[in-house]
DNA sequence: CTGAAAGCGCTTACAG
DNA sequence: CTGAAAGCGCTTACAG
């Protein structure tokens, strides 16, 4: 007996269809399905909405790589994380930030290309390849550090990019400004309102710009307000907070408060000064730089400044969408605000 | 004065450099340039060296969008996550995993594709349409629900996918196995072990499917054990685990210890049973099912499963990867364990 | 309003 | 080993 089969196709994968596919069917050239489907003149109301239907029927959709390379957007915006695994798993500021950025982003139909590098170098070498490639329409380049690299080198790509933290404004680089300065004022301003006069800061990287930032508003508060003010530079690491806290509790006139730089130090010290018996806020008072549900939930529950990394994200991704589309860009400002709870008080002697 | 200037081009963006200025340059056909470039034979050593040189010379790229065009890769994995940004920005478990996924996809030039989704329908278009528009070469799933229309829906687009948390190998479709009854046991061990004979489960959401089989495994073991057990179902936010504990602890017969579902939810407990006065662990052991630094420096320390979403990350990662490369898949098993702190001790009644 | 054609930047048979 | 050509799926002038 014959096998009839023989001569069928074998099956391969199902062909994707085409505006040729559809063009066929509804009589008409590939031109005018183009110009149907995206909505432009050039074809009758009847016959666009003919070929409409056909590609609705067919199920068909725009080859992206054909768009791209035809010019049109890729629709992503790029963010390259330049820290390790383990930072960016711990802190709460990169989560946050980047569920903002995608709630932006997701609404106008945008995806997120992230990936981590080992260093600035690299970040920049993925950012090119990415632009180069049309595979992101713009970028984000967070924490610049000082002198960093990355900006300049983006801003001779041309393409739109918002730096998140710095107040570079130069060609096609447009930045999310935060008030560093303005911040540490507010948090200052608490603690020196509520009566402390012996404050201590213990900080993270200090290479960042946005951390040095914070280190000489600190100073210049300190200097102006007769403050008796001690940086301790840190670098975000919680053994280093303990090691710092350890050491102003020891020292023979301590601080009556200590302001930290993240989330995880404040944990840290605050557990060091529990484990050398000291009272928050009796003995000293504690604010943290970062603002969480630990933070409101811990016992103390703790002052934090609030500056709201998600608004961050979400100012970040409307800043490179207008940038993407040519309007001229409202940049946005985040607030940032203290948020009084029970780790600071007045200090008791 | 005639202007001179009239006739020069205008400033239009630098041309991209293309394979066939190269062509032109070397003096061979644009067919040679590309089997040049791409390693294959068919030209000879020394055309090739000469291609390659006038390639690195003119800083040539190739055309990501025209080599997808052609059925290239497209050297990046998609991610949808369908929580609600305040939720991503506040548990722990997200910024690890996808910490955890960036790492070994980086270390292979791969990308992360991601975006946040309303719902599982809406995750659902956005993989389809980031498979069919070849802008992803394969797709992860986090926490399956119980019945999840995902699954069934990429399993038909045939496509490499892995889905984290659930043991649904299908098609195209593998799994992480990630061992929740054999967790649950090795924390019901620890408290039973110390002693603990009256235990509450406060759980997340019971519609993800790794939940239910936590609590299931949960009330497996408290039967075979002749353990009280109690559970309460919340929903992975903090205020409704508040609640649960203080019903608990003003309970006539309360229990002697409270595993915590998520690391917020256990923060939250724990606050609540110090506003009650209730001490941890004297009056009540606590056990977090997830593990961050929070845990090891908060005061007391507390007892945590560590899961390792790092590592959960990074198997999901490179089980994709084997499945896009056509590798057969080495399942991957993330090891969990109790690391056992200060929250929880033998009973003192 | 509609059709026929060129072109985006690459890859891949097919001849020489 | 090398050249000339077709094709991937779209968009966009350019004629009718």
């Amino acid at each position: 007996m014959v096998n009839t089969h023989d001569h069928t196709e074998p099956p391969r994968k199902r062909k994707r269809v085409t505006i040729a596919d559809i063009a066929q069917r509804a009589g008409v050239t590939s031109g005018a399905v183009s110009l149907a489907v995206n909505g432009k003149p050039g074809v009758s109301d009847a016959t666009r909405a003919r070929i409409l239907d056909v590609a609705r029927e067919l199920r068909w959709r725009p080859s992206h790589a054909a768009q791209t390379l035809m010019g049109k957007n890729s629709e992503a915006v790029g963010l390259v994380l330049a820290r390790p695994a383990e930072v960016i798993g711990e802190e709460i500021f990169f989560s946050k930030f980047i569920a903002g950025v995608q709630s932006t982003l997701s609404g106008r139909g945008y995806s997120l290309m992230l990936q981590m590098a080992e260093d600035a170098t690299a970040e920049c070498a993925i950012h090119q390849s990415w632009i180069l490639d049309g595979r992101v329409d713009g970028v984000l380049v967070l924490d610049p550090r000082i002198d960093d690299p990355r900006v300049e080198a983006l801003a001779s790509l041309d393409h739109p990019t918002v730096v998140v933290g710095g107040e570079t404004d130069h060609g096609s680089v447009r930045s999310v400004r935060v008030d560093n300065a303005g911040a540490m004022r507010l948090i200052m301003d608490h603690l020196h309102g509520l009566g402390h006069d012996r404050v201590a800061y213990i900080t993270g990287d200090q290479a960042f710009r946005h951390i040095s930032e914070r280190m000489d508003a600190f100073a210049q508060f300190c200097v102006d307000q007769g403050v008796w003010g001690q940086t301790l530079a840190g670098n975000f690491d919680p053994a280093r907070a303990r090691e710092a806290t350890a050491r102003l509790a020891g020292a023979p006139h301590p601080p009556t408060a200590i302001v930290y730089d993240s989330e995880v130090m404040t944990i840290a010290g605050m557990s060091t000064l529990a484990s050398l018996g000291l009272r928050v806020p009796g003995d000293v008072s504690v604010l943290s730089w970062e603002d969480s549900t630990t933070c409101q939930v811990l016992h103390p529950t703790i002052t934090a400044l609030s500056r709201d990394a998600v608004s961050l994200g979400r100012t970040a991704a409307a800043e490179i969408l207008q940038l993407i589309a040519g309007k001229p860009v409202e940049q946005g400002t985040v607030e940032s605000r203290v948020v009084h709870r029970e780790s600071t008080s007045a200090p008791e002697s």
